[in-house]
This record gives C-alpha cells, sequence and structure tokens, in this order.
DNA sequence: GTCTATACCAGGATAGAC
DNA sequence: GTCTATCCTGGTATAGAC
C-alpha cells in the first residue's frame, strides 16, 4: 500500500460519506488526493472497486469493536458496554460510519458475519438477565444504538445526560 | 396537477427513495413514468425542482402526523403516541420516509418548523412527568424513533414484542 | 400540456508514455 | 507506480413542433 494509494482510499472515505457516493467523482477524488485520475483505476479497477476497498477497512475495524465488547461475559457488564457503543467512536471513524449510515439506505443491510454474532450475544445477555422477550430486548438495543448513533454524528450532543438517560431505563444506574 | 403530473411525482419518489436521488436519472423517471424526459423540465424545472416537490409533499403529510400528537394535553398520553408513531407509519408513505432518513446523511438534518415543535412538545411533557432531564429524555426519545423507524422501513420486524419493551422503559405498561 | 430531437457536458474508464 | 491524453456513454437540460 503506497502513500498515494492510501490517500487515495482516505480522500474518496471524505468525500464519499459528506457528499455521496454517487455524486462524487472520481476526477473529484483524484483532485482532492493529489493524484491523477488514472491511478484510481490502476489501484482500485473501478469506483465500486475503491468504495469495497474502503468498506473492507471499515469492517475490520468495527469488528475489532464487537470482538471486544463480545469477549465480556458478564452479562450486566457487556450491556452497559454496548450501551456505551455510540459514545466512543473515535472522532477519525465518524467518516465511515456516516458513509455505512448512508449506505443502509440505498444497497440493503450492509450486514456481516461480526454483526450476526454481535446481536446473538446481546440476546444472551437479556436472557441471562432475565429479561420476558430477550430477542425483542436485543433488536430494541440495536435499533436504540443506531438512532443515537446518529445523533452523535449528525449533530452536536452532550453525552453525558444522554446516557444516563439510556442507562436509567436499564437500570444500570 | 394534472395526472401525468402526478405520475412523475409518484415515479421519482419511488426510484429516489429506493435507488437514490443522484444514481436516479431523469430518463430512468421519464420511462417509470410513461411520459416524455422534456415534461419532467417543464413541469418541474430541473432534478432539483423535482425533488423539492416531492418533499414539499412529504412535510405537509408528516407535519399532519406531528401535528395530531402535539393536540393531546395529557403528558402521559402524548408520550404514548410519540413512541407509537413509528409503528403506524402508512405504507403508502415508506418511500417518502425512505428518502427522508437517506437526505439526512447527504443534504444535513432536513429540519423543518413543524418538527422543533414536536421536539419542544415533548420537552414538555417529560417536564410535567416530573423526569430529571427533560431535554435529554426529548433526544432520547427521538433517537429511538429514529431508530425503530430505521427497522420498520428497512426490516421485516414484529411490532408488538418491540412495542411492549419500549413502554415498559417508560412505565407506560 | 405533451412529445421528439438534439445540444452539451461530465463522468467513468482505457491506452500508452515515462 | 504514476501521469497525460483521450474515448465514449449517458445524464441534464433546451428548442420547437403539435
Amino acid at each position: 500500500m503506497t502513500e498515494k494509494q492510501q490517500n487515495i482510499l482516505n480522500s474518496a472515505l471524505r468525500l464519499f460519506a459528506t457528499e455521496g457516493v454517487d455524486s462524487t467523482s472520481t476526477s473529484k477524488i483524484a483532485k482532492h488526493a493529489g493524484v491523477s485520475e488514472g491511478l484510481i483505476f490502476r489501484h482500485f479497477t473501478n469506483k465500486e472497486g475503491l468504495l469495497q476497498a474502503i468498506l473492507e477497512n471499515g469492517r475490520e475495524k468495527s469488528d475489532a469493536y464487537f470482538h471486544s465488547v463480545m469477549q465480556v461475559k458478564d452479562p450486566k457488564e457487556r450491556l452497559l458496554m454496548t450501551l456505551h457503543l455510540p459514545f466512543v467512536i473515535p472522532s477519525d471513524e465518524y467518516d465511515f460510519w456516516r458513509l455505512f449510515y448512508t449506505l443502509k439506505w440505498q444497497r440493503g443491510p450492509m450486514e456481516h458475519e461480526g454483526m450476526n454474532l454481535f446481536r446473538n450475544s446481546m440476546k444472551e445477555a437479556f436472557e441471562e438477565l432475565g429479561y420476558t422477550n430477550p430477542s425483542a430486548e436485543a433488536q430494541l438495543v440495536e435499533a436504540l444504538i443506531d438512532g443515537v448513533a446518529t445523533e452523535v454524528l449528525l449533530k452536536e450532543i452532550y453525552p453525558k445526560p444522554l446516557l444516563d438517560c439510556i442507562l436509567e431505563k436499564y437500570k444500570l444506574k
């Protein structure tokens, strides 16, 4: 992976995330990356290939997240960490997550294996905690995380009070 | 508003919502609507004008929603209706809401006055109900609604159990 | 109000030199 | 690995006839 190759990846992610994949032209990416347009195609075959390379990158990072949460054995602790997720997104990953959420609406669910494992581990946590409907609870947590992550990624928010409200709902406070 | 004009609006909404604004060409819209391409520009000036017409339409409908909820005086009842919102989206408005959420990520917040009023009415409900931090609670409800609406719009879900979980968190069950 | 024809440009992609 | 030059398609938009 040369420096220019990395530049292309970075620029494309930034532009895809902020302006959308379809309205970002390859020439714009090239200019932003300080690179010739042709180079993009040399390295990534086509625009779709570039997008896939970016997604592959991000998937690895996000799986690391999920993995670290799933390793926690205590269900209460695991739920707690899960609810924290939207608030601990590293700011240098904001672009990726913006892109991720955008694509959900255009290219279907963006599912990958790591996410299914995670979903299941949430369900198990609720089972162990004796909740009445663990799988609905897991679905709710997922929706909640997505909603809160959206607020975090798109608006200025004050994390502390919001987090407090959430934890109180799950009697973790 | 002639029939063909309406056809254009319907087709554009469907295509914008499912494939994205930028990757939907005017010629595709024209074919889908059974109309000449030129007609689109006669009626809506340009593609952006077409999009705006669609959004204006949807805004009116959604404001009707919000308005009906805000009229409810009892705070508990109002909160209850609010939490129901994602589950009572008429299926013929799914396209609009899909488009709405997509655009949030590309063109900023999609805010309009009706939404601010609504936000405030939620905050007031939590005040009246004696919650510690009403404005954070309102923000949480908004995130929750968005997250749940996303599930409803993008996945198959079983509304009943999910709703039960939510109501239980707010002691409405 | 509506269609056909067409202008014009921008975007994705390739070829070939260095 | 990288750049320059270029091709070609298809997208937005306009003009003019009916």
